[in-house]
DNA sequence: TAACAATATTCCTTGACAGGAATATTCCAT
DNA sequence: ATGGAATATTCCTGTCAAGGAATATTGTTA
């Protein structure tokens, strides 16, 4: 996963910016106005956006075109999946886990509320 | 959309302890020694990631075992599924697009290779 | 070419953040 | 209570990034 991803988002006007673009491409002026910025920080932004890879510039006359890439949140899509997978397998693992203690605690009362205790150390 | 998900995770070391996590919970301990980190670096990255909500904590005598939390990166999705939505409908209006372009090629030869130049400024 | 519109870049200052080193805290065992 | 292991916090320093203001650049039009 490709960390510039995460640092561009990371900053909320940039963010903004994004999500302002879901709309369909716009210039530098208009992003600016609509997210009420001074042209050069939009600029700026837009820069950090393009050199990340999240947005692509499409020049037409004076005006320069920004429009979303989709690369960037395909490969964030395709990361999460992975996520995704692990956190079903653990949900049940937790699941047969709670199970499990449920029927011991009508027996012993030892660590209770206790999960994954089985924790070793490889030092 | 939380920025403080995208912050925490633009750190280098930030995002290694999470995809490390990915295999299991784990003590501060283990997690710096296996990603070659400083103790007291460690918990402060874990510390971020704990504030941003990726992460708890659960307290097994001296250890503190860290887990990582699924909501985050299923806000993350969520996030995202809007996006796909969006570029689906996009990538039909771009295809659609350039199968009319490609038509017109065969007369004419104006525009080649333009996208959307049907942008309005509505200042 | 001159004036103008749209955008980009530079310089400056300030605040946030990461790593290193030292120290504090917490919990267990004896 | 004392010592020690695991972890957290603090202080310091250097780096980097963001906003403001000014200016440079690029393209258009008369």
């Amino acid at each position: 996963m490709d960390i510039t991803t995460f640092s561009a988002l990371a900053e909320p006007n940039r963010l903004r910016i994004v999500e302002l673009l879901l709309d369909g491409p716009l210039p530098v002026g208009a992003i600016a106005e609509r997210l009420e910025l001074q042209q050069p920080q939009a600029s700026k932004h837009l820069r950090v956006l393009l050199d990340a890879g999240l947005v692509e510039v499409q020049a037409m006359a004076n005006r320069r075109n920004y429009k979303l890439r989709l690369d960037p949140f395909q490969e964030l899509d395709a990361w999460l999946k992975t996520y995704r997978v692990v956190w079903d397998e653990r949900f049940d693992a937790l699941e047969n886990y709670l199970q499990k203690l449920k029927l011991k605690e009508h027996n012993t009362n030892s660590n209770s509320g206790g999960i994954r205790n089985d924790i070793q150390n490889d030092n």
